[in-house]
DNA sequence: TAAACGTGGTA
DNA sequence: TTACCAAGTTT
């Protein structure tokens, strides 16, 4: 299985050779760490595992600079996954406030409860344990194991699968889905040494947030560009050409509208403003109390979709069978 | 495997 | 202004 070939040409199945070797590597991008880590509430030595579990999940698919003060005030309203565990679904969902894919704030509320009740309140250290919880996949059960427990395993997330592309394979983008040769690749890397390697992961993670960014990354700022495959062979362009997300006029997009409409709203909404359009609502007001002032302006901002009934319709009961709307009469709300 | 799932900043 | 992008998980 030995190859004489520099990694940069070498099948994605055999091991990373970087042509510095890997340990200089670990040591160069850990001291970088050191060096400009930013200094996130979630990595402070007060931190607890509970703290680093709510951010991961804050953290999936959302930027850290959105996720700061919604963590901060969760972590001051629920300091313990049984203080969560004990609120409200409505008011757990209000908390979320716009970080984005509300399922995850039940989801992360719904770990609680799991947690209080199967762990004795303690969030589980083991692997295993954590990935059953709901809401927690691969990438985070690996990361509180490291993050929160210090244990060795192979975090693969975007940022270090960005990296790795790069430094090892020398391709500007990795693949849409993760490979198994992809994961064997970052299982080969990670050093052997546990604390080192819970240092390797937060490392390569943070190089690949600040300095081996998707768009425009700033290669005169790496610690480790003169062993970089990517670099090496002139900076390729991307293969694969990325796979737009979709939004303007999505059933999505009306979630997001109706979901903005329910947090604003202290008592049920009428299910027919939900679904009409502005001069409707005008025709049913009449002989009604009026909505708040910030009800009425979430209701303007999904009346200015102009989205089909039938498509309000298909979003509202999405939204009900997800546990994120409940049905109360002719009233809809957050669960209770 | 692929589609669905929010939201807002940035280029 | 449009389109990409952000510490993924679930079905």
């Amino acid at each position: 299985m030995v190859s004489t070939l520099p990694w940069s040409v070498m099948n994605p199945n055999d091991e990373p050779r970087a042509q510095r070797p890997l340990r200089d590597v670990h040591r160069a991008v850990i001291e970088w760490y050191r060096r400009s880590c930013r200094d996130l509430p979630w990595r402070a030595p007060e931190r607890t595992a509970w703290g680093v579990l709510v951010s991961e999940i804050m953290l999936q698919q959302t930027p850290v600079t959105r996720v700061l003060p919604v963590w901060l005030r969760w972590q001051q309203r629920w300091p313990t996954p049984g203080d969560l565990a004990g609120a409200p679904p409505a008011d757990v969902v209000r908390a979320w406030d716009r970080l984005g894919y509300p399922r995850r704030a039940l989801r992360l509320h719904a770990a609680a409860q799991r947690i209080r009740d199967e762990h004795a309140g303690e969030v589980p250290g083991n692997h295993a344990e954590l990935l059953a919880l709901p809401g927690i996949g691969a990438y985070t059960a690996a990361a509180v194991a490291v993050f929160a427990f210090g244990q060795r395993h192979t975090v693969v997330d975007t940022n270090i699968r960005r990296v790795e592309a790069r430094l090892f394979s020398g391709r500007a983008l990795p693949s849409r889905s993760l490979t198994a040769a992809e994961t064997r690749c970052a299982e080969s890397a990670l050093p052997e040494d546990v604390a080192e390697s819970v240092a390797w992961n937060q490392a390569v993670m943070e190089l690949g947030a600040l300095v081996c960014t998707a768009r425009a990354p700033r290669c005169e700022e790496c610690p480790v560009r003169d062993a970089c495959a990517w670099v090496a062979a002139g900076k390729p362009p991307a293969e694969n050409a990325p796979r737009g997300q979709s939004w303007h006029g999505t059933d999505r997009q009306v979630r997001g509208a109706i979901m903005a409409v329910l947090r604003a709203a202290e008592e049920p909404v009428a299910r027919p403003l939900l679904l009409t359009d502005r001069a409707g609502s005008e025709q049913l007001a009449a002989g009604h109390a009026a909505p708040p002032d910030v009800v009425v302006e979430r209701l303007t901002a999904l009346w200015r979709l102009s989205a089909p009934v039938e498509q309000r319709e298909r979003a509202l009961t999405g939204l009900v069978r997800d546990g994120l709307a409940s049905l109360e009469g002719e009233g809809v709300s957050l669960p209770r």
